[in-house]
DNA sequence: TTAATAATTTAGGATAGACGAAAATTCAAT
DNA sequence: ATTGAATTTTCGTCTATCCTAAATTATTAA
């Protein structure tokens, strides 16, 4: 599907309040605004994010990537060393928190106000959050309560674009007898969210390892006195929070 | 711009309800479903869709309007007549139905549910129907109780695409004496939304002709004990059902 | 009937975004 | 230093949508 919002024709038609509030942030495409918040969450790294991981996490040719980023780059959204991978500017990091402040309030809204389920709100704000107004999820936050995280955990951006990104731990690295609170997991794959609400290991809620066979065997966690098991490869996608360190 | 939802490379990817719930409805871009509208709206008076109707309905150049067309006569979704205009298939019929139906529950769930003015309302729901799942727009449905008109009255289709779009009168037709429900008043131009809701002309209320100046001059209405005079050019907009008849 | 006017289509371009194949670059292991 | 694999970019194409200018067709007026 290629038709969008393209600028029509008639002039930008500025109104007085569009010059106030801090920058402009002029009107981007939908697909300029999943590169830049995948861009972001890449670099949360702490590398440069490279073509090749960019061109998985949207699910495109990494030669279509490279396409896009020059023309990123034009535009001052991002700064592109060829064959090191691209950092966000100050210009593009805003526009990437924009974009995850929506897609986070849209899915908290949707659990909160709509009824959704954890597992199914991820693709219905990826699509919303290019077609809502600031003011549209402004009332929407407002509406539930001013949430602070999404669903999954995921701080959400403020109005401003501040956003505080703790660096919380796996569950897979704690050891045995530690203590945790949940605290979020990855919010892409529904089969592993549904998972995880019917063993009720959802954000909030509090583990105790209790037990870790080794060489990558399960590990046994204890929540409100029931004990689960479960494997290493799910334990990798929480993280938690350790009680005192 | 021009990024959107392009089909992936990947297969349509078919699960077994795409097969059962009517008919599979492929997806299709926003521009495409905003002429479907347009034309739609525009075949109610009866005759074909004009190329130059739709352009200034789009406000798009009568030349791109043609190569649209064009195209959607190649998908089977309309009639194109050279010179003649344009009529929607069944299959465009339902297209238009469905968009429809989302833009209007959209509009009434942002009034209902977030506090919006009935006049803020078009522009965000011109682009959320593109966005939005049949499944949300029924989930919005349902929490504002299944309305059956959206803010300024226009019915809205039911989830099988059935309308009943009842024929009203303009206001200005009606003579002195007559007496009226406001039904409906067309949603794009916010300065007369605004002004209809100073004078609590909005719908469901009843008014009653008082006095028509002659050539095109003011009539005096009464509501709630309350008289207003109106112009021509504004009641001409204002759709009424005269009480008996 | 014809000539002027209005409506519509055709022709030729532009832009955004995406793809595959082939070439270029980087990097790690000899 | 070489080399081969992995990564990334370049190049040539494509589709969708829109635009302007020119040509064509329909309609209306004389
Ligand atoms: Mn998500
Ligand atoms: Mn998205
Ligand atoms: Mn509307
Ligand atoms: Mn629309």
């Amino acid at each position: 599907m290629a038709a969008r919002t393209r600028r029509r024709s008639g002039e930008p038609e500025r109104t007085r309040r569009d010059r106030d509030a801090s920058p402009p942030l002029p009107e981007l495409t939908a697909p300029v605004e999943d590169y830049l918040k995948a861009i972001y969450e890449l670099e949360r790294a702490g590398e440069p994010a490279a073509t090749t991981d960019l061109a998985v996490e949207l699910r495109l040719a990494p030669a279509s990537v490279t396409g896009m980023v020059r023309r990123l780059a034009e535009q001052g959204l991002l700064m592109h060393e060829r064959y090191r991978g691209v950092r966000l500017t100050a210009k593009g990091r805003r526009s990437a928190l924009r974009t995850l402040r929506r897609h986070r309030v849209i899915e908290a809204y949707l659990v909160q106000a709509l009824g959704y389920g954890w597992d199914e709100v991820h693709p219905e704000a990826e699509r919303l959050e290019h077609a809502a107004t600031d003011d549209l999820v402004d009332r929407m936050a407002m509406a539930i309560g001013e949430p602070t995280v999404d669903p999954h955990g995921a701080p959400i951006p403020s109005r401003a674009g501040a956003v505080e990104e703790a660096r919380y731990r796996s569950l897979a690295d704690l050891p045995v007898g530690a203590i945790a609170d949940m605290m979020r997991v990855a919010d892409e794959d529904p089969m592993l969210l549904r998972y995880l609400a019917d063993l009720s290991l959802t954000p909030g809620c509090t583990v105790r390892v209790v037990e870790r066979a080794p060489y990558g065997g399960p590990i046994t966690i204890e929540m409100k006195r029931q004990r689960r098991l479960i494997g290493p490869a799910l334990a990798e996608r929480v993280l938690v929070r350790p009680h005192r360190e």
